[in-house]
Order: structure tokens, then C-alpha cells, then sequence
DNA sequence: GCAAACCCTACTAAATCGATAGGATTAATA
DNA sequence: TATTAATCCTATCGATTTAGTAGGGTTTGC
């Protein structure tokens, strides 16, 4: 299941999109405009801030703005911050791998390559969206 | 994130379709097997029986085996029995359909549109793989 | 200097997960 | 028929995650 971090993000995300401008988004603006809670939405923000792909600006009329193009921030890279992993199993993750405890053999692992099926067409989905074409939808 | 019960769920099926025979195959045996807890699988077997997938014998010589021929046993089937839906939003999910609260128009939703291409390319790898493909990895 | 915005930390209620416990029921077999 | 070995079933539990909320601190424009 996908979080409402992750689904938030993207909205708010396509939201500042849309505006099509450098002017800075509110928080408070996104907030009612998507009906999400301002203050969950607030820590979102700031998660993708941190992570490079909003930028923002304190004080009056400050807010946040998208620091790329949206046609260069891909779903890769969003899915990622916010969601983590984008494989359903960590033996399968490229970024975030992790051996599992059970299953001494990862080649004879039947859940192992059918994982590694979902993640890679997953991951083709995502490599070929951008944040332009979700907010032109 | 692949719940440990899935996990354990697909590699108790593939133990048993690996075992190529009809004899009922008993949980401490798979427990030992694939290292899971044999208590915790004793739950996961029990679901996917009352699911129609397993069929079991009670007793001694008792135990669990395929209710059909493992080619016929889709990873769609039983990811929705184990996993529940595999889309990653209920406004999106074939099976287990539900509306957001947020979100008053689903076709204008960014988040929406990109869920479904994901929905459908899972589908796709979860359709055309069965039992018997993953056995005999 | 004050109001409006972002920034940051901490907390919490509820749900889910990954089991474990303890026995009830059923069937083969000695 | 008694024993034993298996599935069946319900309940509980600790840890973790999720989806927020609270309460300010800090910066900036006017």
C-alpha cells in the first residue's frame, strides 16, 4: 500500500507543478487545495526539500518551488524518497539491499525471482514518468 | 513491503509443488525446510485452504497439498488471497475497490494515473506466472 | 516590530505485523 | 479402544509503523 506520505507528496508535488511559475507555493494553499492536513503536509514538504527536489523561502510570501524542471524529476526519485524501497523485498532493492534471515540462497529463491519481475516493471513505469506528466493529466 | 506472510505463503506453496507428488506435505516439514516458524505458517496454510487453494488431511499422515495442478495456481490469485489488493490505492484496485476521501475527482488525480500504469504492469507479471514457474526456479 | 511564513522536535492514538500460547478436533494404527 | 500425530481454531502480545497533532523557534517582508 502506498502511504499517504507518498500520496500527499505527489499531489502536492503536481500542485506546485501546475502553477507553472517560480513564484513560491504555501503550504497552506496546497493544503486546502488537495484537502490534506497542513500540518502532516508541512513534514512532507520538508522531507522533499531535504532530499534536494523542492527548494523554499521563509517569511512572508515564502513558500516552496520545484528546484528542476518537472520534466527531469522523475518518479524514480520521488517514489524513492518518500515511499523508501521501490522492490517489495529488500534481497531485491537495488538502493536500499538487504540479505533476508531466512533463505540461505538467494539464485534458488522462488519469491526472490518473482520479485525481481514486479520491481522491474516497476521501475520501468517510474523511470518513464515525470512530474510533467502527472500535472498534465 | 511484502508482509512476512506472503513471503512465507509463496515459498510453502512452491515447497509443496516442488515435492511433485499428491502425499500431503506436513507443516513441520516446510517449517524446517524453508526456516519459518512452523506456528506462523500453521496460520498461513490455514488461509490458504479456507482460500480454496490448499486442501488438507487431518490425523496422522496428515498435511497440506494443491487443490489443482500448479500451472493452473496464478501469482494473482495468491497475492489477492495472501497480500490482499495488489494495486497501491484502493481507487485503483480491480478487487478491493474503495474511494478516497481526499481526492473529489479520480480522473483529474495525478496519483490516480500513475497507480493504474503500476496496478497493470504488476498485473501483467502476477498473470502470466503460476505455480509451476516459480517451482521450477 | 509584527505578522506571516517555513523549520524542527517531540509526542501520541490507532493499526498492523509477526509471531506465540494453548488447547480442540480428527484420523491412523497398535 | 487408547494412543499418538497431525490439523484446526481463538486469543493474546510486544514491537513497529502510520498518520497525524502540539508547540513552539526562526526567518523575512512590510
Amino acid at each position: 500500500m502506498l502511504s499517504k506520505k507518498t500520496k500527499y507528496g505527489l499531489k502536492a508535488l503536481t500542485f506546485i507543478a501546475r502553477t507553472g511559475s517560480d513564484v513560491p507555493v504555501q503550504v497552506g494553499e496546497i493544503a486546502k487545495g488537495e484537502h490534506i492536513p497542513q500540518k502532516f503536509l508541512e513534514s512532507i514538504l520538508l522531507t522533499l526539500r531535504k532530499a534536494g527536489i523542492l527548494g523554499s523561502k521563509k517569511g512572508k510570501h515564502g513558500g516552496y518551488y520545484l528546484r528542476k524542471d518537472p520534466s527531469e524529476i522523475l518518479m524514480t526519485e520521488v517514489m524513492r524518497v518518500l515511499e523508501g524501497p521501490i522492490a517489495m523485498v529488500p534481497c531485491v532493492s537495488l538502493n536500499f539491499y538487504e540479505k533476508c534471515d531466512d533463505c540461505p540462497d538467494e539464485d534458488s529463491c522462488s519469491v526472490n525471482k518473482l520479485m525481481i519481475q514486479v520491481r522491474d516493471s516497476t521501475l520501468e513505469v517510474f523511470k518513464n514518468t515525470s512530474l510533467k506528466d502527472l500535472s498534465e493529466r
